[in-house]
DNA sequence: CTGTTAGCGCCTTCAT
DNA sequence: ATGAAGGCGCTAACAG
């Protein structure tokens, strides 16, 4: 009648003929002991297949060596992309790392992260249509706390792409290009990048009182970017600009189905550059952030944090344009 | 000088002027406990903004409301929805998820499954490349634990799609059209998936004396796709098939700058149906692997181990063809 | 129905 | 250098 269940530390304790502090003190490496003494600890840890039980040193030390990401969804390839940049640099620092996928309910989402808080030592959160006030107000509670694509916060550090900026960018590409009437396909309301995109918009609109920038609401994903082409065409705008790639792919589809040749008709750009973009037909322009290494940086960050050193400066990465063969010159009216 | 921390169970019952016990027995509805007393109580907690602290109670109760699974790779679109069906089918009966991403290191999945174990529950164990042998010693040190996309297994159930049938069907389809020389694309060496494609083409090849089934050795993303493409056309099949969406979208990519059209010239299919591939040029046929329902079942077995319930059958879905345009009847000789 | 007591498994002063 | 004892925050007998 063996009990078969796991060795503890009394057991090795025991078993070796030392107090609990001892053996503590060996598997710890902390203060000093007798080597042999602390050699026969070992030895018979090893032969036990004893470690110590995580959920106890977690609830003594009062660290957890887990961190919480919360993510609106686990379905879209940039946070995909963010999660496992994350995920990859937080194990290498030998953390873990729980997931909390709102699954777009923004109302749930603070209840997800303060849920999650408690079972682990910061959160990461990515929150992008979380209304500021209430985010600022979310943030304190949450300490040690980073956040992803979002505007600097007094209470939390910030990793971020800089949306506004790339938009710009992909917005001269195309004027460039000749292109003088174009539409924006706007994704849900109320997202931080969203808002991003728009004021690049706005900027690009006084800076070329010649160019027109229609804007039509979409979703942000393939169905709505195919449901949008009638309305695109409508407008006789000849370059669109997506709000992420998967509207782009979606819109591709759905105009080609129509008959209308990319980029000899109309000129397309997408966002993100997820690692399909180059694979669609035609190949897709668009703004490349870089969503891995958003989420290894948003690891430094908590890192920093949990070191308990000085708070880290947002960080901001700007995305770059990569042209390939959805846009071109727009067709000789 | 007030200190701010937490409130913790203590607090609440001096607040409230009651017991510990009580306050636990109002927080967990466990008992009864006299209704003022239980309201005032409630009131206290409200006031204190107080909720029991989840690692105290999981060391007591020796549940962690948390499951772990580990992914061979975050990056691949298939483990990602199995990953995502998982999460919310646990969220959505209040437990959480630690991911453990292995990064393809196969020498990493036991320690990191063993780690990852000890802090949650149970694991859900997606480890396509373990060899058979340490696969069965390591489910007993794991229980409960599940297994995903592996033969069934003697100490855990398993949920798996089924991949040898569903190649035999894209078999079939190209053999119908007419195509009597393919190659398979065969992604890496020892995952036990590969193992029941090749399966199915060792039977179909006895079922056709007519029919010829190359292997080309490859990887399992875009570049490996990319890659094989002239030893592809050196072969002289008029199809191939794939390892996975991922190789036969790079597959498609290279042999259209190499001129060579799909389906006319070559016909291409690919396995998994990741949501890209109905975006490919031309749009993939494919074998719908139905990823995010192996997530929810696998969540679903788990919840009954959990229980205590009798262990579930392994179940195994069968993933359905579906015809795009990426294959057609081969070129006239 | 309520309060007291004993742990869950571990780390850490505090003595020795 | 080592052991004894207290406590992390909570739940579950056990009395009353």
């Amino acid at each position: 009648m063996t009990k078969s269940s796991r060795a503890t530390i009394t057991d090795v304790a025991r078993a070796a003929g030392v107090s609990l502090s001892t053996v503590s003190r060996v598997m710890n490496g902390n203060a000093s002991v007798d080597a042999a003494m602390a050699e026969r600890v070992r030895l018979v840890a090893a032969e036990l297949g004893y470690s110590a039980n995580p959920l106890a040193r977690s609830l003594v030390l009062g660290r957890t060596q887990t961190i919480a990401v919360v993510i609106p969804d686990l379905a879209n390839p940039t946070f995909q992309a963010i999660l496992r940049g994350l995920s990859r640099a937080a194990a290498d620092d030998g953390y873990h790392v729980l997931i909390a996928d709102s699954a777009e309910q923004v109302e749930t989402e603070r209840a997800l992260a303060e849920t999650t808080r408690r079972r682990t030592d910061g959160v990461i959160l990515c929150a992008p249509r979380l209304p500021a006030g209430e985010l600022a107000e979310l943030l304190p509670t949450l300490a040690p706390v980073v956040v992803v694509n979002r505007p600097p916060q007094e209470s939390a550090p910030t990793v971020a792409a800089d949306y506004r900026t790339a938009m710009a960018e992909l917005v001269a590409h195309l004027y460039g290009l000749g292109h003088r009437r174009l539409v924006f396909l706007s994704g849900v309301v109320g997202s931080a990048s969203g808002a991003a995109r728009r004021a690049a918009l706005a900027e690009a609109r006084t800076a070329h009182p010649d160019l027109e920038i229609l804007e039509l609401p979409s979703g942000v994903d393939f169905d709505s970017g195919a449901a949008a082409a009638d309305a695109v065409r409508a407008t006789g705008a000849t370059a669109v600009l997506a709000f992420n790639d998967l509207v782009a792919m979606g819109l591709l589809s759905a105009v080609a189905a129509r008959g209308v040749r990319v980029p000899e008709d109309l000129s397309v750009v997408g966002f993100d550059d997820i690692p399909f973009a180059r694979y669609t037909a035609p190949p897709l322009t668009t703004a490349a952030v870089p969503a891995a290494e958003l989420g290894r940086r948003a690891w430094d960050a908590m890192s920093a944090l949990l070191a308990g050193d000085p708070a880290p400066a947002s960080s901001v990465l700007t995305p770059e344009v990569v042209v390939r063969a959805s846009t071109a010159a727009p067709p000789a009216s």
